[in-house]
DNA sequence: ACCTGAACACCGTTCAAGT
DNA sequence: ACCTGAACACCGTTCAAGT
């Protein structure tokens, strides 16, 4: 479906049947045609890549099936023959990105240090988060359908049971950790997307922060006021370092089979407290379980 | 500024200057007029009780300046007298019910159990965020800016203080808790809207879900398939007391100067390894920091 | 000075009418 | 059979014109 639906007011009026002859030089005041390259077919896939573009150039809120459309040459409705609705284009387009990811994999030996490669992992999908502008924020945290999600998870769970991680905690802790990941992600879109990419960017808004608790009234405030500075303090880097190694050395005290220690069988008692009963009683009894994330 | 604004056609056509005289019974075709109480003026309190009705009934997609605007009998422009602009309603809207959480409040004793309140806290503040529809997912983990997040973040840094966690360690960990927090409510709320209210009403669901990752090809997804049973396994009750229990009794050791045992101390050498570096290399260094949050 | 109807510049989605 | 222009039913926000 070559070059059609050029805006009309680039286009001189031809009597209909009247085209120009492909042997005669274009006039030049005629507006060149939108692709000049031949335009590729509509498909599911050209309409991902070109969303995806969208999205990397002016961010998740440009992202409308009619700006895809025309990016495309064609109108919004030609888009609902490959996609349900918009849910399911971010959908894809959320798995399409998760592609980048680099898979996880097993240290050789079987008493390598795996919490540094689900570590690593961590921060490996944080990059291609963050590398796709606000991108993120479609990611409900929800059981992974995609078949990118679907590969990931699988190197994911691979490297968890491995360690000798119960299936249980595995589950959970990969959806605690992607949580922990979008999140994180999210939180720093929003602060590249009000202008504070980098820490110089963001220190200005900062100290009007510290400043802000600071003033605070002592009175009625005083773990504010007194760490105001704690509480700006610190890279979003070093936050995402303490919440991921927070989460992993947590896990980390599940993996009691590969070393049966004092230590590592107490964790386990104590963790396995969880797997019956919370310890404190569930205030609503309406959430509903899910399955593991990305 | 008592009812105006009333639809049309639930009026008769009244000649300019004549209004009904109060003495007189109002004929029966006359439709009341929408608000019979006395309609409280224009506020932005008025507006963000309307707002949250709103949600509450409908949910968030439901909630457009025109149609709060509408309930409260006057036009959507009226309402940027007192919000510039949607995202300050919302924000607002959600330090509303943030009023709702009870303040957490340090045990009595200093060796009394500090992490059973902040988890009790969490399991409060996810109550309070599931009553009110998906209203939660406005929740940017951000900075506390609303008066009533102000409060609880103070309560909740006055209890982990008083256990004797460092300022730095409080803060970061508050911020990761509400992240946890926020994103277990957008998650139930999610399924919520998907007619998933109850354990009962997801079963079939996630029996879907459950063969889906058994039926996948043994081969290429070894790991998904032995775990479709524990990917699908425990109440969004019992994830949710995982994570909070994962993420406070990871917090606890750093507590070490009330309780400096052994135990302790390895726990805070092992842990200060973040304050100085990730012990994985950032692969972007593009995020900032932000403040504590809920 | 305050308020607001109407307009502006968009949306996602549907469907009758075209090819 | 496939595609799509135009329409439908909305949005958030602005501003000239009212009172």
């Amino acid at each position: 479906m070559p070059a059609r639906a050029v805006p009309e007011s680039n286009q001189i009026n031809v009597p209909p049947g009247h085209e120009w002859d492909a042997g005669l030089p274009q006039p030049p005041w005629r507006t060149r045609r939108k692709a000049p390259v031949a335009r590729q077919p509509l498909s599911a896939e050209a309409v991902i890549e070109t969303a995806l573009r969208l999205v990397d150039r002016d961010g998740l809120d440009a992202l409308s099936m009619r700006r895809v459309a025309q990016e495309l040459g064609t109108g919004a409705a030609s888009l609902y023959a490959y996609f349900a609705n918009k849910d399911e284009l971010l959908e894809q387009l959320l798995d399409r990105i998760v592609a980048e990811i680099p898979l996880p994999v097993a240290p050789t030996d079987g008493a390598g240090d795996w919490t540094a490669v689900v570590k690593r992992s961590c921060w490996d999908s944080r990059a291609v988060f963050l590398a796709h502008r606000d991108l993120v924020k479609v990611a409900r945290a929800n059981i992974p359908v995609g078949p990118n999600a679907l590969r990931y998870t699988e190197a994911l769970l691979s490297v968890l049971r491995g360690a000798g991680i119960p299936d249980r905690i595995a589950a959970w802790g990969m959806d605690q950790l992607s949580l922990v990941i979008v999140a994180d992600a999210i939180e720093a879109s929003i602060h590249a997307g009000q202008g504070r990419q980098t820490e110089a960017d963001a220190e200005p808004y900062l100290a009007q922060v510290r400043d802000y608790f600071g003033a605070l009234p002592a009175d009625r405030f005083p773990n504010l006021v007194a760490m105001a500075g704690a509480m700006t303090e610190g890279s979003g880097d070093e936050r995402f370092a303490f919440a991921i190694d927070l989460m992993v050395d947590g896990l980390a005290r599940y993996a009691g089979a590969t070393d049966a220690t004092t230590e590592g069988a107490a964790a386990v008692t104590h963790g396995s407290a969880v797997l019956e009963s919370p310890e404190v009683v569930p205030a609503g009894a309406g959430a509903v379980a899910d399955g593991g994330g990305v």
